[in-house]
RNA sequence: GGCCCCAUCGUCUAGCCCGGUCUAGGACGACAGGUUUUCAUCCUGUUAACUUGGGUUCGAAUCCCAAUGGGGUCACCA
């Protein structure tokens, strides 16, 4: 059987983090079985659409490697009038009916009993579409993400809008529709679908046709209130994360791991290896807390993966024009294994391509920095060459290592912690650490 | 509140479906040690969990029920 799965996204804004997730468990359920995965744009909701978001959507996608196969878009869809067509049908074979009542909005406390519209009967020839659901039925399916049966009784289920009155489908007739149409075979989607899962099945058995599967991912909850992530308090957006410096393959890494595992444990997945490997038997029951401390390893992992030349391009944005390829490319190995975020480069390395900020140094310092900058004129100057030298005499003052060295690293890199030393000073040439030296002294 | 989902170390989880091999394994974190003239990386070790109560059974983390706890949802939004 050929997988098509969809990730189905609202242009409303930046791509959340659980999207994310929603997205790559698609695409590799779908890849995994070199099926097809498919976007699709859910904007029947003209209100909510946000100016730009479509692109950026797109954009995000790609540099996380979720290429889609096909390409679909509701409102185009809609000025076919498939939509309507399929609403009207239902009404036709008597599975809808046309209601005539004020829109009714979320209620404020939330709670809404209203199971019955009361058009339902009354033979109505224009309006909204609903759902006539059917009383003291049994509505179950097969959860393939929770590999269990969920059911309902079909008394708890509302009749449901399916055609707005702007001629516009809601996402239970929208979505499904077109999951029908497109002959999507694993509807994979969040938990907060879960509950309005059995209007969905009433709307796509009368739709007709192939069935497809129906999987419910967890929901990520925060780490701070455990509660689902929320904007406001969370950073929930793959746009946020990239900006602070994390790689697109340790996000993906992470997600991965966040509601679904495989039967090794295994930790490291490329998005190819994770396509190779996947498993739908390992999706999560319970919900997972966005801890971020394994996204930081992660990132660090997969920081140190990178050969220096595939770091180079990365790290570019964040060192003044000037530097050139040649001096990057030495910076880098001394720095990589120090940084845990991309963004962290910029200052462990600042101190290569501008003066570091004066220090305050002790006369035991200025002794140190005095012999140094002796030593330092006329040494051999090669890692063996400095490093013999230096310590030689630092044996030959009676003096100890470490405040030696403290004090030098101050002076040179204007930090208390650095990269190696040695292997900087050699970077930034005989000269101009001489000239740092005499700067302080 | 109704309905639905869920429940193993601080966190992500393996084991559960097919009860015994589980004095419950791995990873992250934390802590300790080693390497390192700093900080990291890297290596080694330590820490720490089956929500509770009933059943079923010779035997339950594993099956059943209940309680408790957590989450979600209840729109002409997706």
């Amino acid at each position: 059987m050929t997988i098509r799965t969809r990730f189905a996204p609202s242009p409303t804004g930046f791509l959340h983090i659980g999207s994310l997730r929603t997205a790559l468990y698609a695409y590799v359920l779908a890849k995994h079985s070199g099926g097809d995965f498919i976007l699709r744009i859910e904007d029947t909701d003209q209100k909510r659409e946000v100016e730009g978001a479509l692109q950026s959507l797109q954009d995000v996608l790609h540099k996380f490697g979720l290429q889609w196969d096909e390409f679909y878009i509701q409102s185009a869809r809609h000025q076919t009038g498939i939509y309507q067509q399929a609403a009207e049908k239902l009404v036709k074979d008597g599975h809808a009916f046309y209601c005539q009542c004020p829109a009714r909005n979320a209620q404020s406390d939330g709670y809404s009993t209203l199971m019955r519209d009361p058009c339902r009967d009354l033979g109505l020839t224009k309006g909204a579409i609903k759902l006539r659901v059917p009383d003291n039925e049994t509505i179950s399916y097969h959860d393939f993400a929770h590999r269990k049966e969920i059911s309902w009784s079909s008394n708890q289920v509302y009749d449901a809008t399916l055609l707005k009155s702007d001629t516009f489908p809601t996402y239970a007739l929208a979505a499904m529709v077109d999951d029908l149409d497109m002959k999507v075979t694993h509807i994979l989607r969040g938990h907060d679908w879960l509950p309005s899962t059995p209007i969905h099945l009433l709307v796509l058995r009368y739709l007709g046709g192939e069935q497809p599967q129906i999987g419910h991912l967890t929901d990520i909850l925060s780490s701070t209130t455990g509660k689902k992530l929320s904007k406001r308090r969370d950073s929930v957006f793959c746009e946020q994360y990239l900006e602070q410096g994390y790689l697109p393959e340790a996000i993906l890494n992470f997600v991965a791991l966040l509601g679904w595992a495989p039967k090794d444990n295994r930790e490291l997945y490329t998005l190819p290896e994770l396509v190779e490997h996947f498993d739908a038997q390992g999706f999560q029951d319970a919900n997972p807390r966005f801890f971020l401390d394994k996204l930081n390893w992660f990132n660090g992992q997969y920081l140190r993966r990178k050969s220096d030349a595939e770091l180079l391009p990365l790290v570019r944005p964040l060192v003044p024009n000037s530097v050139n390829d040649e001096l990057l490319l030495q910076i880098i190995p001394l720095v990589k294994t120090r940084i845990t975020l991309l963004s962290e480069f910029k200052n462990l390395a600042e101190f290569f391509f501008t003066e570091p900020k004066p220090s305050s140094f002790t006369p035991e310092d200025l002794a140190y920095l005095k012999m140094a900058y002796e030593i330092l004129t006329t040494c051999d100057w090669t890692k063996e060459g400095i490093e013999s030298n230096l310590v030689s005499q630092v044996k030959d003052h009676g003096w100890k290592n470490t405040p030696f060295f403290a004090a030098l690293r101050l002076a040179v890199t204007g930090k208390p912690v650095s990269p190696p030393l040695t292997e900087s000073m050699l970077i930034l040439g005989r000269d101009l650490i001489l000239e740092r030296l005499q700067k302080v002294l």
